[in-house]
DNA sequence: GAATTTATATACCGATCGGTATATTTGTAG
DNA sequence: CTACAAATATACCGATCGGTATATAAATTC
């Protein structure tokens, strides 16, 4: 049998795809509960309402995000090949995307901006914690003799940040990953730039 | 008194701020009709159904787009000045917007990626004539000496589209345009490092 | 193993959706 | 001024929405 927790999981697993593919909006309780095989009476035997199942699927999203990139970060050996792995991780996101729909993150700015206080608020939690990563990882690296002193750290992490998003967004509509490709070669390019 | 084609634009105009800030499957007919003054029947006495209300309300917001691009590039002196000027005008995205809601572009690519083949393709049409714009602007700058020979321009260009791109999403999320004038600033940089 | 609580499923609610059929108004031609 | 056509407004349709009340099933306690 299934634990209350379990199903609880899975009512998440399942949402936070359905979500980020069609929208916090257009996403029907129906169309969980047929991703799931859980009832409607389930689901709000865990979830208050139906904002509350997207915002737990949105911090699943985004703790599974941050578990893999602190792993990848941690395992890189120096400040470019940590900034490199990020690049390669974000070219994941379209050919073998670990939630479907694209990237949450950028997915979820779009809609809440204007119309979800709460999932906003989270977003721009996690878009703060991302620019600290990048920035954090570049002073390192200048501190330890790896990337140019005179870099404005501020300035390329934002820049690094914004164009792996703008170029997720370009290849997803697109439909292939050649646009964020064509990004990431020009972002590795740029960490050589700046790398001693 | 009104003309039916000052009918059609009045709801196309009115139409395009509410797609773009609810997103198309939230936008409901009843907002349209609220926000033009328009009833529902003479909507659909312009229009087949909601799909070609929006699609007419994307096609306004891109031609508008483009035109108006087209003057500042047209003025712009030199190749670094017109990539200088693109920057300047989605500045203006965020404090002096022509449309509520943020870029209609990024904001389509989202929605319509997986779920509004039409809107897509239009979509992808748009980012294709802007991709071609700046790369024209680029190569022109380097036949006329004014940008280095060396240069990719085809990942020269997609990067700064896609951080103005990816800027401004991040910067209308959180509300102010911090994020997107930090990139911004360093895109400035990048057409500077790369000028003659 | 009966009683009780917890978890899940079913049946239903009012509201709103996109869309249509029809009524009414407005503009135009004779 | 009338007759007609085009444009707009009103009234309504079935479907679906998020959410709730209630019924059933499963687990737990005694």
């Amino acid at each position: 049998m299934r634990t209350p927790e379990q199903t609880k999981d899975l009512i998440i697993s399942k949402a936070i795809g359905i979500f980020n593919t069609k929208g916090y909006r257009a996403a029907s309780l129906s169309d969980i509960t047929k991703a799931s095989g859980i009832t409607k009476g389930a689901i709000y035997g865990h979830f208050q309402n139906k904002d509350e199942v997207a915002v737990a699927g949105f911090e699943y999203a985004t703790k599974k995000i941050i578990a893999k990139l602190q792993v990848l970060i941690s395992e890189a050996k120096d400040a470019p090949e940590k900034l490199k792995v990020i690049t390669n991780y974000y070219a994941d996101y379209i050919t073998n995307p670990p939630f479907t729909g694209g990237c949450p993150i950028i997915n979820t700015s779009i809609e809440a901006d204007d119309n979800h206080p709460e999932l906003r608020t989270r977003v721009v939690r996690f878009i703060g914690i991302m620019k600290d990563s990048l920035k954090k990882i570049v002073y390192r690296g200048i501190k330890e003799g790896q990337i140019t002193k005179d870099l404005n750290v501020e300035e390329f992490a934002m820049l690094f940040y914004a164009a792996i998003e703008g170029g997720i967004v370009l290849s997803r509509v697109e439909g292939d990953n050649a646009t964020y490709e064509i990004v990431r070669k020009r972002l590795l390019k740029e960490i050589d730039a700046v790398t001693i």
